[in-house]
RNA sequence: GGUGUCGUGGCCGAGUGGCUAGGCAGUGGUCUGCAACACCAUCUACAGCGGUUCGAAUCCGCUCGACACCUCCA
């Protein structure tokens, strides 16, 4: 017997950037999605906010899943083409590392693409289906290039191909995802400086030639020289997931003008708009101000870990950073700080000894005080209402008190109702959220250690049975200092590792 | 200067015309040998000023403030 996808069941909706309105979200073939998010430009560590698009994401992927659909998921590196400022000037953000620490560009770019993947790993991100990266697609590049030149919408100006934005602006919109208007852009544009190539400063390089030094190099019918920085994703997105495709991800600050130059390079090349949902994740500030490397104002993912930061108190671990993300709308600027990471992380093993509480509940004939079917349809609810995980959160806890209660046996639950709860908060919990419970790897990864800990509980019942407190707290307390904390109950008493 | 987002209680953070968000912290209780955990109860809100409405935190206008993009960063 199969039963039907959820989705069938489910109504998904999803705040779409390009018309500022949370739509009904229906794929382009029933069943299936095709979602791309713009990737790192792999020339350093990935920082922290990086992180959290790509954990929001994460989470829509893991969503769209748990729903039934066939996802495909690609999600770019790039190791070409991205300057070091958008008015296509400067040097190339990889070649620029490679210089400074006299290494091969190639070299750069798996340093720090394993750097990501890492990270990305502890933050218990599942690997998109296609992570192509740039370099890999130079001959698609030249080839959509020519095709735009060929539709009239970019010009040739001493071996570079630059976008004719103004050509293109006459036929279609360039600004509706950012909500501009080239006429504004124009008036509020610096001047050109006279060694560009550019005919106007909207325009933006298709294909840029290589200075003699530039040693980032690919032949081309224009020039030896390199891709622009927006084409990349145009050709990757259009190559894996074709010329129109559902779901377009990315970071709230690529919304322009990358996003905007991929649209209209999707319409000048395919003629259509290449993107049906346009989704943004917010940024992530620390102490209210934005992150940045330059003014200190930062926190690495690995200094999270270790707790070697200025602004932090102690480590954290990852999965209760992504915790700490998701109890954030993706769509909200969200603001790390030591406290509000405390705070989650408290609330976080709440979570987790719920959720192996649930495990040991013993049923009764009927439920009494909770209604698991509505508020199982209260879940869906918030993630289909554009991904609202700080209500499913919110609802996951009203599960946990009623978890709680049942154990402290105020309440009761049958059969069906516990099986239908525990299913539900486990694939909210770890499928959907990608949260891990670390208190249950910690002991399951470490016999001795529950060996000893189990051994521990023994002695100290021993001697609160001959009411030898100084004994049994000596053990409770110095367990506690070392960050096993012991709980006792009616049933006995357990342990959690905080 | 242009474009956009936002201002919610001690902190973080949802909601968006009438119905408890939630987490953390606080207070009072239950449990306990005492605690912790857990549970019950409870206290702090919707930046300011106008307007629309039977009713506004929610809609509109203005004022003040913050942030983001345009100008390296997801």
């Amino acid at each position: 017997m199969t039963t039907a996808p959820l989705y069938k069941t489910q109504e998904l909706k999803i705040y779409n950037s390009l018309s500022g309105e949370k739509e009904m979200f229906k794929p382009i073939t029933e069943g299936n999605i095709g979602m791309y998010v713009c990737g790192p430009t792999v020339y350093s560590n990935v920082h922290l906010g990086n992180c959290r698009t790509f954990i929001s994401f994460d989470m829509v992927f893991r969503y769209l899943k748990h729903l039934g659909y066939k996802v495909r998921y690609v999600r770019n590196i790039t190791d070409a083409g991205h300057l070091e400022n958008d008015a296509d000037e400067g040097e190339d953000k990889v070649a620029k590392k490679a210089r400074l620490e006299q290494l091969e560009p190639m070299e750069i770019v798996q340093r720090y693409t394993l750097d990501f993947h890492s990270v990305m790993s502890k933050f218990n991100a599942i690997s998109p289906s296609i992570e192509p990266t740039a370099t890999g697609h130079i001959v698609e590049q030249i080839e959509i290039i020519k095709t735009i030149i060929d539709n009239g919408f970019a010009y040739i100006s001493n071996g570079s191909v630059y976008f004719d934005v103004q050509k293109f602006n006459e036929t279609n919109h360039y600004g509706k995802l950012s909500g501009r208007n080239l006429e504004d852009m124009i008036a509020n544009t610096r001047e050109l400086t006279a060694q560009s190539d550019k005919k106007n400063p909207q325009d933006f390089a298709l294909w840029k030639k290589a200075e003699p030094q530039h040693i980032m190099r690919w032949p081309s019918p224009w020039s030896d020289g390199f891709p622009g920085w927006h084409l990349e994703c145009t050709v990757m997105s259009t190559k894996y997931l074709g010329e129109q495709f559902d779901i377009h991800g990315g970071g709230m600050d690529l919304k322009f003008p990358h996003h905007e130059c991929e649209i209209a390079q999707g319409e000048a090349a395919c003629g259509q708009t290449p993107v049906n949902y346009w989704m943004h994740a917010n940024m992530l500030t620390l102490n209210g101000k934005k992150m940045s490397k330059s003014t200190g104002n930062t926190i690495s993912p690995m200094e999270l870990f270790t707790g070697d930061n200025e602004f932090l108190g102690k480590p954290f671990d990852a999965t209760i950073v992504r915790f700490f993300m998701m109890q954030a709308h993706y769509r909200s600027i969200l603001d790390f700080s030591n406290d509000a990471l405390e705070a989650s992380e408290k609330g976080f093993y709440r979570l987790m000894d719920a959720m192996q509480t649930v495990e040991l509940l013993k049923t009764d004939q009927k439920t009494e005080g909770f209604d698991a079917q509505k508020w199982k349809s209260e879940c869906y609810h918030a993630m289909n209402d554009d991904f609202n995980t700080p209500i499913l959160i919110a609802k996951l806890f009203d599960a946990v008190k009623f978890i709680n209660t049942v154990k402290e046996q105020k309440a009761s639950i049958s059969n069906k109702d516990l099986e239908e709860l525990r299913h539900t908060m486990f694939g909210f919990v770890f499928d959907v959220l990608g949260l891990v419970n670390i208190n249950e790897a910690a002991s399951d990864t470490s016999d001795k250690l529950s060996g000893t800990v189990e051994l521990l509980i023994k002695l100290r019942a021993e001697a609160r049975a001959n009411k030898d407190f100084a004994t049994s707290d000596k053990i409770r307390d110095e367990l506690l200092a070392i960050g096993i904390q012991l709980k006792d109950s009616r049933e006995g008493t357990t342990f959690s590792l905080n």
